[in-house]
DNA sequence: AATGAATGAGTGTTCATTCAT
DNA sequence: AATGAATGAACACTCATTCAT
C-alpha cells in the first residue's frame, strides 16, 4: 500500500469527491484546490498536472480496494465459495459506496499503462483466480480458464452496480450477482 | 431508426472515429471538422455544441445496436438459448469493433437523461428480458428475476471486452461470455 | 429625397427597428433578414456589408427629417417664432415617435464623412440658421451667432427627449423645449 | 468616488483610449491587454466581460465628472449664476478633452440600469437643480420646472460640443453654451 | 432576382500552469 | 513549504459574407 501524507490525502480525497462527480474537463483545479482547502499552487506541489492528478486518484482506489480484498484471500480457513461471494460483496459494496469508484473501475483497467498499474490490476486478477482455482481443486467449482473468468468478475459487479433498477437495494443486488457468479462457477 | 443527412453522417463517422481515440476534451472540433471535410461553422448547423456532437454520436452507436438486436429477438423460430447466444455474440463483436462503442456501453447506460435515451435503453434491456422470459416459459431457463439479469448482460459483455487478455482472439471470448452467461441460467 | 424599391424600404424598416434596439454588435444579419421576410442573401443585393446598412438607416431616417422640416421653412407666411416652434415640435415628436432616431441624431452629426452625409448635416444647420435669421431680421429674435445656435438646437432636442423625466409627456416636454429654445432667442 | 487598484486603472485607462477610438465591436481585447502590458487573462481577474469593461470605463468617466461638479456646488460663497457657468464650462471641457467622453454622455444617460448608475444619474441631476433651485430663491433665475431643466443641460452642453462648426475653439463654445443657458433661465 | 446552406476568419473566454512573495 | 495573482496558449463558438442553385 502506496503512502500519502495528511495533506495529500485531503487532495486526493476532493479530487476523488469531484472527478466522480463530473467528467475529467469539467473539474477545474480551482475548485479542487478550494475544495481541499490548499492553494492551487500547492496541487503542484504534490502532482506533476491535472491528469498526473486525475490517475493518482484512480490508483488509490484502486490500491485500497485490492488491498482490502487480499485480506479476504489470506484467510486460509475460508472456503473458496464463501471467499468468492466476500469478494463480491466487498468489490460490490465498494463501488457502490463511492461513485468514484464506478468510473473507477471502468477506466482503471484499460488506460495506464505504468508497471505500478500494470502490477496493480495483475494483483486483483490474479487474487480472484487464486480463489477460483482453490475451488476447482477442492471439487467446488469447475472452470477450465479460471484466468479468464477471473478478468471480468470485477466488471460483472461494476455493472451490476451501475445498471441497477431504481429501488432495488444494495443487498439484494450483491446477492443477485453472487448467485450470478457462483452459478457459473459451481460444479454440477 | 433516426435518420440523418448525408453530411450528418459523414460528421458523425469523423466525430466517431476521433472520440474513439482520445478523451473528449483532447478532441479539437476544428480537427473533426478539417477530416469531414466541412467547415467549423458546418458543424453547428448540425449540432448544439461539442457535448451535443459527442452524446449525437454514442447515441447514433447505440440506436444502429439495438436496432441488430431487435432482428434477432423478431425470429421467432429461433430457440432462446441460440437468440441469447446471438444477441451476446453480437454485442461482443459490436463492442469489439470500434474503440467508441466500449466508452459507449459505459456512459450510455448513466450519463444521458433525455427521452431519447431512457427510451433506446428501456428497448435493449426489454428485449434481453423479452428472450430470458421466454427460455422460461420453454423450460429452458431459470430465472426468478428476468429483469434484473436483463439490465447487466450488456455490462458484462463489455466487461468481457475491456478485460480482456492479450492475445485472445474476439471468438473465444465471445464463446466463454457465451458460456458464462448460459451456465448462469439454463435449467439444470 | 432618395428614393428606395419596395423591398428595400422593408429591409431598412426592419433595420431600424432592430438597431434602434440593441447596439451595433447584436444586431445579426440573420435577425434583420428573418424580420424582414427575405433571404439572407438578398440584404447584400441592396447594401454592401452590415456597415453598409446600417448607416443607410440613419440614413434614410435623416433624409425624411431635414425634408419634413424644410416644407415648414417654406411656408413663408408663418412668422419666424411660430417656425422655430413647429420645427422644435416636429423634431421633438419624430425622434420621441420612434427609438430609432434618438441614437440617430446622436451618430449623424459626427460619423459619416462622405459628400451625402456632409450636404444633408448643412441642409438641416441651414434651415434652423435660416429662420433665426428671418426672426433677427424682423426685430423677433436677438442673436450674434444664428450659426452656432442652428448648431445645437437639434441636441439639445435629442436631450430633452432622451432626459425627460418618468410620466411627463410629450407634449410638455415640447412646450419646456420651445420656451427654453425661445427664450434664448426672443429679443428683450 | 469608486476606488480602483493600479492595474485596474492602468486598464480602465487603456480601455478608454481605444473604446474612445473605435466602436465597441472594433476593439480587441488582445488588444486592450496588449496596450495595458498585462496578460489577456488579467483582464477577467478585475472585468467579468468585455461589455462589463466598457461600461466600468464608462462609469470612471462620469463618476470623476460628477465629483468634480460636486466640488463646484459646495462652494456655498458663489452666486449661482456663476456656479453654473462654472458647471457649464466644467462639462463642456470635460466632454471636449477625452472623445470617449461625447461617447459617455449619450450613453450614460439611458443605458445601464443598476443601482450605481441610477445613483450617479441623479447626482448629477440634483446637483445642477441645486444650482437653479439657489438661484430662484435668490431672485437670479426664474424656472418654473428646475428638476426638467436641470435634466437636459448636460444633453445641451453635450450637443454643443458634439457639433461644433470646424474651427471654433473650445473658449468660444463655452461661451456660448453658457450664455444660452443663463438667457433661458436669467429672471428678467 | 432571391435564397439560405456552407464557410472560416476572427474573438471572447477559460483554465492549467507558473513564480514572486 | 504554501500561495494565488498573473499569464497566454488554446479552444469553442459566432456571424458576416459568399455562391451554387
Amino acid at each position: 500500500m502506496k503512502e500519502y501524507s495528511e495533506k495529500e490525502t485531503r487532495i486526493l480525497d476532493t479530487a476523488a469527491d469531484l472527478f466522480a462527480k463530473q467528467p475529467f474537463h469539467k473539474v477545474l483545479l480551482s475548485d479542487v484546490a478550494r475544495a481541499a482547502s490548499v492553494g492551487k499552487g500547492t496541487l503542484y506541489l504534490y502532482f506533476k498536472s491535472k491528469e498526473d492528478l486525475y490517475f493518482a486518484v484512480l490508483f488509490r482506489g484502486f490500491d485500497v480496494l485490492v488491498d482490502r480484498l487480499q485480506k479476504i484471500l489470506s484467510d486460509k480457513a475460508m472456503p473458496p465459495d464463501e471467499q468468492l461471494t466476500a469478494v463480491v460483496r466487498d468489490l460490490a459494496e465498494h463501488i457502490y459506496g463511492k461513485a468514484t469508484n464506478v468510473e473507477l473501475l471502468g477506466v482503471v483497467m484499460t488506460c495506464p499503462t505504468t508497471d505500478e498499474w500494470s502490477q496493480k490490476r495483475r494483483e486483483l486478477w490474479a487474487l480472484i483466480e487464486e480463489i477460483i482455482r482453490r475451488g476447482v481443486a477442492q471439487g467446488v467449482f469447475e472452470d477450465a480458464t479460471p484466468a479468464l473468468t477471473a478478468k471480468y468478475i470485477p466488471g460483472l459487479i461494476r455493472s451490476v452496480c451501475l445498471f441497477k433498477p431504481e429501488g432495488v437495494d444494495i443487498k439484494t443486488i450483491c446477492n443477485h450477482a453472487c448467485d450470478f457468479v457462483l452459478r457459473g462457477l459451481k460444479k454440477a
